[in-house]
DNA sequence: CTTGTACTTGACGTGCACGTCAAGTGTGCC
DNA sequence: GGCACACTTGACGTGCACGTCAAGTACAAG
């Protein structure tokens, strides 16, 4: 398993960003690809960690709440204190999930009572043209 | 039914906001207080906006793209072609928001997964010391 | 060797969503 | 009248997440 690898080129393509954006993250040290001189190789490491961030993003976290998140997914084999505060920490952003899914499932539930709504003035609509 | 008004100070203090993210909403024509000389006076109406606004920005939306949802909140009795495009508007934006709950859930089952790890981790640490 | 293509590192610019003053207005209370 | 306090309108500042040049490098094809 010769660790596959990527150009940045290859990454914009696969992921719908910019290379400035990939170069944005590894400033802010939350991607770290391997450099060839100064190309950046980015291994399937990379494409995971930036998996997270893309999705990070879109559930409005800042990158340096993302960056944090990305370490509760890299956990090695440290101490026992290590362990229970990266648990403590997902818990956390656990809890912070399921509390936006409930909101989401809300609003999707406002949105459909809504949409029966109009749907409801359309049919009214509609049998009045009907009778005329 | 003398509409109950509020003040910037107290709509302020009811959603956790503070007077110029207020004033740049109606600037940006997202909430329309109606005025008592200078003053501000926000309604109940006002308040659901609002309510409706910061749902938006948790889930990521620009003021533009919530300023265009709102107006699905806010139908009057238009016309057939208008209400038939308020509806298609209303289920794009239903389906983004199946689609973000979607994403929502995976990335909770991952979070559970990777918790399910690292308790896994803490137990094996537990057993190790245990058997000391 | 030239050309093209993909990449690199700075450095400055941009759009959004406000924050932060400054300077003034209106209202109630003593 | 004088004061505090809440509010007002500009105008400029700020943090984030990049965008957009400029100038240079590395390498393969012709």
């Amino acid at each position: 398993m010769t660790e596959q690898t990527y150009s940045i080129g290859q990454m914009c393509a696969d992921f719908e960003v910019t290379p400035r954006a990939l170069r944005f993250y590894e400033y802010k040290e939350l991607l770290a690809p391997i450099r060839d001189g100064q190309r950046r190789l980015f291994t399937n490491t990379c494409r995971a960690r930036l998996k997270l961030i893309l999705r990070g993003k879109r559930f409005g976290f800042s990158l340096m709440e993302i960056k944090d998140l990305l370490d509760l997914y890299t956990v090695g084999d440290g101490q026992v204190t290590q362990l229970s505060a990266t648990l403590e920490a997902a818990q956390r952003h656990h809890g912070d999930l399921i509390a936006q899914r409930d909101e989401l499932n809300q609003a999707i539930a406002d949105m459909e009572e809504q949409m029966r709504m109009v749907q409801q003035m359309l049919d009214e609509k509609g049998a009045a043209r009907a009778a005329q």
